[in-house]
DNA sequence: CCAAGAAACTTTAAGCTTGAAGTTTTTTTC
DNA sequence: GAAAAAAACTTCAAGCTTAAAGTTTCTTGG
């Protein structure tokens, strides 16, 4: 970026500047690329939170732990949840602790091992979610409106390589 | 997905059975999408957060917040920071007192209109900046790195579209 | 001018999130 | 078969975030 300051002599130019339309250390379209993805999934998760709010009385955190549970018939264990969910499991004590409160999940302690907790969902958590999620379905069905099959498949695609080449990166590749 | 249950009479396929393949209220390619996005977008940001701290010991919110104050030479109305942002105005407040206090941002009552706060990068917040976006960048280029040239121009493609297609929902079209 | 309304914040209560430290229980190692 | 290490949480302090309510300062309509 400040390689564009331009009053140099010639030879300066010439010296090594092949490098000015493609610095070495210039990330700047991969920084574009970041930002547009960040607003993107920040557009679209501040207004699920919001109808979430508006018309369940429900927080997104919750709903997200509700969802791993859905899937689950006879429960998950709660570090299994954390992985999942990819949040610490501090995170998930209090939250857990929270949708026994309202009797939306069951917390037992299993009997092969005292430190762990399995969470399930109840029958009523199971109907409330049902509820939700298929407003949840709608919703993201109306913010991708726009969006055309190829574009969706393409996206689909591309993000899942995007996911692998930051998974690489965190793998200390 | 659970309509590919295929063992009924013929007669239940021929019934009224076209939408199989495109149930009306089926969102789940789009909820995978959603999904994949939200991935990406939590993995990468999650390890930028780590980095900033572990480096600079600075949180991102912090550094979007001086990213935003970067470019405006003059400062910038602290309405104006909120609306670029996409956060409140609320959150700002203690947002900015920290860096004030760090002496990086400076504050001043605009004369004009007393109602109106300018916010500015100090030298020195304009210093520290540079060392830790140029980081923020080469960590962009790390997670990004298996993306192919054209992957990052088709996802920079589709992903406008996408915002498109999020803020018309949004504004209620 | 002046009251009503709007605008630009600030404050507050509630909730999420994390990393680090602490507890209990199980597994490993010598 | 202990002591040490590891595993699965829980607790805690600090920080971010928001919506709602409150404050101060313009702006406007009469």
């Amino acid at each position: 970026m400040d390689d564009t300051k331009n009053g140099e002599s010639q030879a300066e130019w010439l010296d090594g500047e092949t490098k000015v339309l493609e610095a070495p250390g210039d990330h700047g379209a991969e920084i574009r690329l970041w930002l547009r993805l960040l607003t993107c999934a920040t557009l679209a998760e501040t207004e699920i939170r919001r109808r979430l709010r508006e018309e369940f009385d429900f927080t997104l955190p919750r709903f997200d732990l509700m969802a791993q549970l859905e899937r689950a018939e006879k429960g998950m264990v709660l570090g299994e949840v954390s992985r999942r969910m990819m949040v610490s499991a501090g995170n998930l004590t209090a939250l857990v602790e929270r949708l026994v409160e309202m009797g939306y999940v069951s917390r037992t302690v299993s009997p092969k091992d005292r430190r762990v907790q399995i969470i399930a969902l109840t029958g009523e958590g199971r109907a409330a979610f049902r509820i939700m999620a298929d407003r949840h379905g709608e919703w993201i069905g109306e913010l991708f409106k726009d969006l055309s099959r190829q574009d969706e498949a393409l996206l689909m695609e591309a993000l899942g390589r995007l996911k692998g080449s930051i998974r690489s990166a965190l793998s200390g590749v």
